[in-house]
DNA sequence: TAGTGTGAATTTCTTCACAGCG
DNA sequence: CGCTGTGAAGAAATTCACACTA
């Protein structure tokens, strides 16, 4: 017997976080158990992408019923590694970056921002949500004191290569950038990117097709 | 010979306009012609996805020599229907929704932003942006006196479906939504997810695989 | 000669369809 | 009987590799 690979495929980690978002839901609504068919309605997808993508996590559900909701979030937030907070830091104060720090869908969901970072002094007297802005300069201690795990760049295009530099040399391995840019850096760390501007654009090309 | 049908694929829509952003970097510096290596560099994909993804639009590029950037910008500006601005309400003014409001990325590219709406009574007293907020009983007027083509959902996760079925009423077809919920339109209507927390879940499912 | 454009090969993702189990 | 789990089929996307041409 080989030792198992789990070549869990991108494509079902990617809603690995819809499903346990509608499965949460109806935990919350008292529903104890759940079919593939039911649960893709709520997650907006088919049927047997759920059920192939379930099975990439092993055998949780039970013929002729259906999934287990509590157990199949235990198992699922095991898998995304939610089981402990993972906290965040957001470089770049602006606009954007006071939003995020203002927005309370990260600390409910297990990602407590902790610490407000940005390379303009005039910013670093401010506060923000009883958080303080600090200084870039000091991200290193920043990051080892609040055992930061996650970075977002808010910064303009321009400054966020450098920022994601320094991230990785304090020791952040997961980013996610908000800056309009490609980032280079090493293997080892994980990004992930949302372009605001893009999704608008990609809208506009279906929109043209529907004929409008 | 056939009529020409575009089955341009969605996966390369959804890299056109990173291709875009690239190209307008480039023609800002004065380049006027590029390969599809260096593009693909710029562009953080393969040089290969670039050559097919160019090819769906057409052959605009010379052999041994490249593309010409201002002439590729144009044609995926086509593409993409941004020739002309498309206008923009957010519905939901709370701390993503005013966030949204003040980032000046929209406008910048072809996006303005031209009405804010919310349910809450309280809060169309104020104004983001110069900008007043409008009750949402107001949106069909709204819409129409705008040229409103495009929504932005801020709201909570339960009142979003609600706002997208009153969007599509009011004529909108295309939506953006960052309520963490699947929403149900028309096909006709075109809709795009942001899911921030999703996107910090899948994060933390390749940290765990990093050995973090 | 450098670099596009593209068939063909490959990989990844999705969907089907049904055996098998509770 | 109902619903999962999954091989197999099918579709989509990616990558290769090279003929071709400006």
């Amino acid at each position: 017997m080989v030792i198992e690979d789990r070549p869990v495929p991108e494509a079902t980690v990617a809603r690995l976080p819809l499903y346990l978002r509608s499965l949460r839901g109806l935990a919350d609504g008292g529903t104890d158990t759940v079919s593939s068919v039911r649960l893709a309605e709520l997650a907006g997808v088919n049927a047997a992408k759920v059920r192939k993508d379930l099975s990439h996590l092993g055998s949780y559900g039970t013929r002729g019923v259906g999934y287990d909701v509590a157990h199949l979030v235990f198992e699922i937030e095991r898998e995304l590694g939610l089981n402990e907070d993972r906290s965040v830091v957001i470089v770049g104060i602006g606009n954007l970056g006071q939003a995020l720090a203002n927005y309370g869908g990260f600390n409910e969901r297990g990602f407590p921002i902790k610490a407000l970072v940005d390379a303009d002094p005039s910013r670093t007297e401010r506060t923000v949500r009883d958080l303080p802005v600090h200084h870039i300069d000091d991200l290193v201690d920043i990051v080892a004191r609040h055992q930061i795990s996650i970075g977002l760049i808010c910064t303009p295009a321009t400054a966020a290569q450098g920022v994601a530099d320094r991230l990785v040399a304090a020791g952040v391995r997961s980013i996610l950038n908000f800056a309009p840019v490609v980032l280079a850096v090493d293997d080892s760390v994980s990004i992930r990117k949302v372009d605001l501007a893009l999704e608008l654009q990609v809208l506009g090309f279906y929109h043209q097709l529907g004929g409008g």
